[in-house]
DNA sequence: ACCTGAACACCGTTCAAGT
DNA sequence: ACCTGAACACCGTTCAAGT
């Protein structure tokens, strides 16, 4: 039971408050649950019980379980976009800069498989009606998008629709990205690295 | 209520079996289910009742929710292998009949995006324990691992690992896909079409 | 073999009540 | 405002019992 830490039962004496911000403590404990054990075994009776709060307080700062889900994902894309531009700053944009991206988009996938999965698939139902999630998930590809408007400028790209070209891209790194983590590719060298390799030189030759 | 034949509440007389095939009908009756409202909204208490049997009478044929759910993924694929290898076929294999593959796998996605996503969802998390659902996963697969090395014998596509390069293809379009069902593109032409298109084009590039 | 009904241990969510 | 405890209507699954 060395991990029980992860738990973090945070008894507190009863009769008092969750003093502090039990907003972001329910965010953080879900995505933590997500990450260990995948969405399925997030429940709010164990949220609660792990911060030591009562089952119904949750519901004074979400609607429902899909709505503490639609954070845990929204923050999911904001950690993204932040990964995807830190990446391509880091190596100095360019295609080296594309192909940061695409390794960072692909580190965090397969470190955090849940996650990810909660940010794609459409656990959250209502995406279409949280605005905020889809507002995130939109910055994290414009990120991309701006990133191809550069390397179109630069003549590295061709001046293809941008909005298109980038969907392409970002179709190419999901794809490869669900592949991995849903196991679908042989362990080791051979799968997840050698497909990225290879998609990375491939996206070039497709966008040029 | 015009649509309560989708219910299909096949109510029997008490006391009588539910002569034929139990598995075959549990299974359709899931598959209609998602493909209705969604894996959410699978219960074996609903699949049971609208085939008026018993809530356990399931336990008989699966073990549990899983082997259910795996067995409509496994369909899934089954359909699947078939579709992409009809769409080649009659397409008379070449390029043509990469294309039509590409088309024929959107469509099923666009067409069933519940159970596509089933299929590809870890909602399975025995994945690696049903050999028989891996197996028929393989099975899509490997249609276009063929269609590559056929391509690639005609000077049609670059002689690279095959089974890298239908990972590859396989991305792209299971991405588009996964941007389409999920509600990330535009409506109307501007978005799954023309993305479908752009794709298909880029990489015919990307493989040359 | 195949099916049943009752029971068990879980869920998410509501609501009147407390501070 | 924020939290609580009891209650409700659901789940998947088990099990002894029926034919």
């Amino acid at each position: 039971m060395a991990r029980s830490v992860l738990k973090r039962p945070q008894k507190k004496r009863a009769g008092q408050y969750h003093h502090g911000d039990l907003r972001r403590a329910l965010i953080d404990q879900a995505l933590r649950t997500i990450d260990t054990n995948g969405v399925a075994a997030l429940t709010l009776r164990g949220v609660a019980e792990a911060l030591g709060v009562s089952r119904t307080a949750l519901y004074r700062h979400f609607s429902d379980k899909q709505s503490l889900v639609a954070a845990v994902a929204r923050e999911g894309f904001r950690t993204f976009r932040m990964a995807l531009g830190a990446a391509w700053q880091e190596a100095g944009r360019g295609l080296p800069g594309l192909d940061a991206m695409g390794e960072a988009y692909l580190r965090f996938a397969s470190g955090h498989p849940a996650h990810y999965r909660v940010m794609f698939g459409r656990f959250v139902e209502s995406q279409a009606r949280d605005p905020e999630l889809l507002q995130e998930a939109e910055g994290a590809f414009q990120v991309l998008v701006d990133a191809l408007l550069e390397l179109q400028g630069e003549g590295h790209a061709r001046r293809d629709d941008a909005l298109l070209q980038a969907r392409l891209v970002w179709s190419v790194v999901h794809g490869v990205a669900m592949l991995t983590i849903d196991g679908q590719l042989p362990p080791g060298e051979d799968g997840a690295a050698a497909l990225g390799r290879y998609a990375t030189d491939r996206i070039r030759a497709a966008i040029a």
